[in-house]
DNA sequence: AGACAGGTACAAC
DNA sequence: GTTGTACCTGTC
């Protein structure tokens, strides 16, 4: 994509973006580490750097960077070479589609570091969103390398594979991941000690790529799907979660399907574009509660 | 008080 | 293969 990118005093700014909402990215639940400030705009921390992102106009302003850093991380991080309207254009012509694009019209997946989305993701099972990011800067702050302030805070990359298979699991269980500190350091452990390769596995193809990561404790069929999405470039992957089995049922399938009849039938019905639907299906039904059974 | 929250492991059928 | 249940923790 051809975007016009200025530096200007530690900033990078894109003009004729299009297809890139802050709180659309940053609230669509694939990232635990990104918060809004007070004036709307978003810091968050990833390569073991601090970000500011603010939409002033059609203008996205990254701060606290530089073009080289553009280039080398951001660009890839924040999808930037990917036709969003494009594919949007495919998924109107599903009518349920259409209103979940229409609703989440900033949504980009993110490419984020498939260690630090191995940790979460096994993390955020069976839990709530407020309790994961809170845990997963305990951890960063205790066992992560300290990055520096920005704007009066202080911010620490996510820990390494090494810091975190050095801390045994009573002491991880400060951190309030509960019954998951196990699954935790069991696999900052296979990475670190036992040579489980994530950029490896990575190259593989979805389906061996899944089986691999299903070979972690604590990595299911849902988890292992959103690693596969949010961090290494699978987007056939299809994760379904309480809400895309709640939008699938309420929309496409009846009550009471079963996991592996929902997945198969989004894969073949979504196919390469499989993780971008469930990602608008997700926020859409996420926001305004579709399919939840009321009280 | 008790259910519930971005599922998974494990056992039982 | 498919189904049922326990599970850390904090908040409603």
């Amino acid at each position: 994509m051809e975007y016009n990118i200025t530096e200007d005093n530690n900033k990078v700014i894109i003009e004729g973006i299009r297809d890139f909402d802050p709180v659309h990215i940053f609230e669509c639940g694939q990232c635990f580490r990104w918060n809004r400030e007070e004036d709307g705009s978003f810091t968050g921390v990833a390569f073991e750097r601090v970000l500011n992102v603010k939409v002033e106009n059609d203008k996205v302003i990254l701060s606290n960077t530089n073009i080289e850093e553009f280039n080398n991380i951001w660009y890839d991080y924040f999808d930037l070479g990917r036709d969003y309207g494009k594919m949007k254009e495919i998924f109107s012509q599903d009518e349920i589609l259409k209103e979940a694009v229409k609703f989440g019209s900033g949504i980009r997946i993110l490419n984020q570091e498939p260690f630090e989305i191995l940790i979460s993701f096994i993390i955020s099972a069976n839990n709530a969103i407020p309790r994961i990011k809170s845990s997963i800067e305990r951890l960063s702050k205790r066992y992560g390398k300290h990055i520096g302030e920005y704007n009066g805070k202080e911010y620490y990359a996510f820990p390494t594979a090494e810091a975190l298979s050095k801390v045994d699991i009573e002491e991880l269980k400060e951190t309030k991941i509960g019954f998951r500190a196990k699954y935790v350091s069991n696999a900052a452990k296979k990475v670190y000690n036992e040579g489980v390769n994530l950029d490896y596995i990575k190259t593989l193809d979805t389906t061996h790529a899944r089986e691999e990561l299903m070979k972690f404790q604590g990595v299911g069929p849902k988890v292992s799907d959103c690693i596969l999405l949010f961090s290494m470039e699978k987007y056939e992957a299809f994760p379904i979660d309480v809400w895309v089995k709640r939008i699938m049922e309420y929309f496409y399938l009846k009550e009471d399907t079963s996991m592996n009849k929902i997945q198969k039938y989004g894969e073949e019905k979504f196919k390469d574009l499989a993780g971008f639907a469930q990602q608008y299906l997700f926020y859409y039904a996420r926001e305004l509660g579709i399919g939840k059974k009321k009280k």
